[in-house]
Formats: structure tokens, C-alpha cells, sequence
DNA sequence: TATGACATGTAATCTGTTACATGATTAG
DNA sequence: CTAATCATGTAACAGATTACATGTCATA
């Protein structure tokens, strides 16, 4: 029941998607294992404990389904605790670190965001993803201007594979905003 | 001196600064804390065990410097043994999964590979990232475009944010590509 | 002489990987 | 009946994080 502890990406991965539909472990191994969440792993030594973790924290709560002509299954669903426990983690600011670390993290984040806490709270963290992005991608810039010039080839190419990277990111985010923007416009 | 091991990218990211220069644990830390190589830990919990890992498998020696006036540090060296392994990690074609797990493991032997194995190495490598992205990337694009189209937005624009950073990523190595093909017609 | 930066390490803990183990149900 | 798949888990191990511990040297 202990709540102020640190949650691994794995744990709100697992949190975030048994929001969307209560599953049983077997069904989380397929999801990362079959779509395109394949970063995360699908082996059973990862997920059974997780999901124990989460629900010794009272986060998620299973149940086992045992019908006839069933196999048992454990199914488990997201508590109120739980989902408040997203929710923050959805609402953080995006920092610095979050930009060093990767942009995969904040990126689940915002996967989640809509079902979770409505498009508002999407659009909340792009923009603060936009301000983190803008700064990094500067210091980047200055970076890269400051490089001794007689460094190898591929030493540059690599910096200038992750500005441009994050420059990428920067440009998804704009477009992302903007279909928010219009999404609302047309509604109205 | 058990050389089949597997070892984990922050021991290649040290093998691949020892062989730029020898350097101390402390050097490393401060790299990898003060440089854009923030992804890799600057811990002191992470980097001597590793260190004494890379130097148990022979990859690396340690000498220690005990100066008059200088403070006792122990500075590493890459071994041949070391400097062969490297190459091989450079070597290895790039895999899907590289793609899935992200590109930083890829970049990180471009980054390297023109020092330690030539850029007759880096092109190789280039044309092998290339040729996996393109496989990725038409693959994302199948998946976009059979996805439900009820999905929340933010579902949506995330997967687009993973097709579009790896098209970035084609089109980086595309520009790095040419590059050194620029770089070799320069020198005919 | 005391403060802070240099330099190296260890210990506890947590998480993930790999491999193994178990049993139920369905298809051939 | 037997093989494959469904579904769940455990055990041993490797690696990273965090925090702590130790001692040297320069400088104020």
C-alpha cells in the first residue's frame, strides 16, 4: 500500500494501458510484444512481478476470472489510486533530463494523456515539451558551434544527428499543437 | 579474461573513449556528466565496476600514476584484445531490433567507428543503418495506416512521432552518406 | 586549519534478463 | 493421444542507482 515510491517506465506503461481495458498479463506480454510498444519487454520475469509491484502499491487490483471451459486468468484494473497516480505523472513538467534521457518516456506520457486526463491535459504537455525542446535544442546548437573543428567525421555527424533528431521532435510537436488547434476550431 | 561475454553499451562507450585517449574513472565520470553523453551514467557505482569488468575480460589495463604532487589516479588503456572487440561491435550489421530498442546504440558506434576502424567502417555501417530504416519505416507506415481510426488523437500523433524521428533518421544518414562521398571525391 | 574539489571505491537495493517450471485447454 | 498454445509464475544472475565511505591535495 506504500504510494510514495519511484515507478518505473515499465509500471506506467502498464498502468496506462490497463486504463484503457482491465487485461490479464498474458494479454500486456502480447500488447508489447505485437504493436509497436515492443521497447518495452514482454518477458514473463518483467511483467508478473511489475504487476505485483503495482498492486501491493494499491494501484491496480486483479481479479481471477475462472469461468468454465476458461483458462484462470488473473485480470487486473486500474484503482482510483491508480489513476490519480497517472494522472500526476501525466501532468509533470517535461525537463531537461527528460530530453537527455530520450523522448520515448514523455511520449508514452502523451500517448496516454487523452483518455487519461482529456485533450487539455495533451495539450498542456506539448506545450511544456515545446519549451524544453526550444531550450535543448539551442545549448545543442551552441554545442555543436563550440566543437573543435579537427574532430572525426563521424563524431560531428553523430552531434548532428541528435540535434537533428530533437529538431524533429520540436517540428512534431508544432504539428501535434496545431492539430489540437484545429481539432477545437473545428468543434466550435 | 573470459572474453564471450556480453557487454552492456555503457562498456562500449567506455571502450570507445579509452581507445580516443587513456583516461581515469574519474576522467570518464566527467564526460560523461559534462559532455552531450548525459545518456550514460556518471555514477561512481556505475563506471568502476564496469570498469574492472572491461579490465577482468582483458579488454582494457589499468596503470596507476602516483606522481610526487599528484594525486594517486589509475588510468586505463585499451588492450588489443579490447581494440579487436570494438571493431567487432562496429562491425555488426544493424537489426530491427536495433531500430526498436533506439538508434542511440547504432549512433554511438558511428560516432566512434571512423577513429577506431576507419570511414571505409563508417560507410559500411552507414549503408547498413540505412538499409534496416528503410525496412522500419515502410513497416510503420503499414501499421499507421491499418490502425483503428476511432483511436485518441494522442494515440495517433505519437505513432507519428515514432514514424517521423526514424524517417529523420533515414534522411540523417542519407546527408551523413553523402557526406563522405563529398569527403572522398574531395581527396581524388 | 578548515573547506571544497579531486579521486576512488563499496554496500544495499531495485529492476530486468534469461532460463526454467507448471498445468490447463484446444487442435489434429 | 500428443503437440501446440494459453497462462502463470519462480530462481539465478547481471547491471544500475543511490547513498555512503575514505583519503589526498590545494587554497583561503
Amino acid at each position: 500500500m506504500n504510494s510514495p515510491k519511484k515507478i518505473p517506465a515499465l509500471g506506467y506503461a502498464l498502468l496506462g494501458l490497463l486504463h484503457g481495458k482491465p487485461a490479464s498479463g498474458y494479454d500486456l506480454r502480447k500488447i508489447f510484444s505485437s504493436t509497436s510498444m515492443k521497447s518495452y519487454s514482454d518477458s514473463p520475469g518483467a511483467i508478473y512481478p511489475a504487476l505485483g509491484r503495482l498492486q501491493k502499491q494499491g494501484l491496480i487490483r486483479g481479479t481471477i476470472e475462472e469461468g468454465a471451459g476458461m483458462r484462470r486468468r488473473q485480470v487486473f484494473r486500474v484503482t482510483a489510486k491508480g489513476l490519480a497516480e497517472i494522472k500526476k505523472w501525466i501532468a509533470r513538467p517535461v525537463t531537461r533530463d527528460d530530453m537527455v534521457r530520450g523522448p520515448q518516456e514523455v511520449i508514452l506520457r502523451f500517448a496516454f494523456s487523452e483518455m487519461v486526463a482529456g485533450p487539455a491535459a495533451s495539450v498542456e504537455l506539448l506545450r511544456s515539451l515545446e519549451a524544453a525542446l526550444q531550450l535543448y535544442v539551442s545549448s545543442l546548437n551552441v554545442e555543436l558551434k563550440a566543437m573543435p573543428a579537427m574532430m572525426p567525421t563521424s563524431g560531428r555527424l553523430a552531434f548532428e544527428c541528435g540535434v537533428g533528431g530533437n529538431q524533429a521532435l520540436l517540428d512534431w510537436t508544432r504539428y501535434a499543437l496545431a492539430a489540437y488547434e484545429q481539432k477545437k476550431g473545428g468543434r466550435s
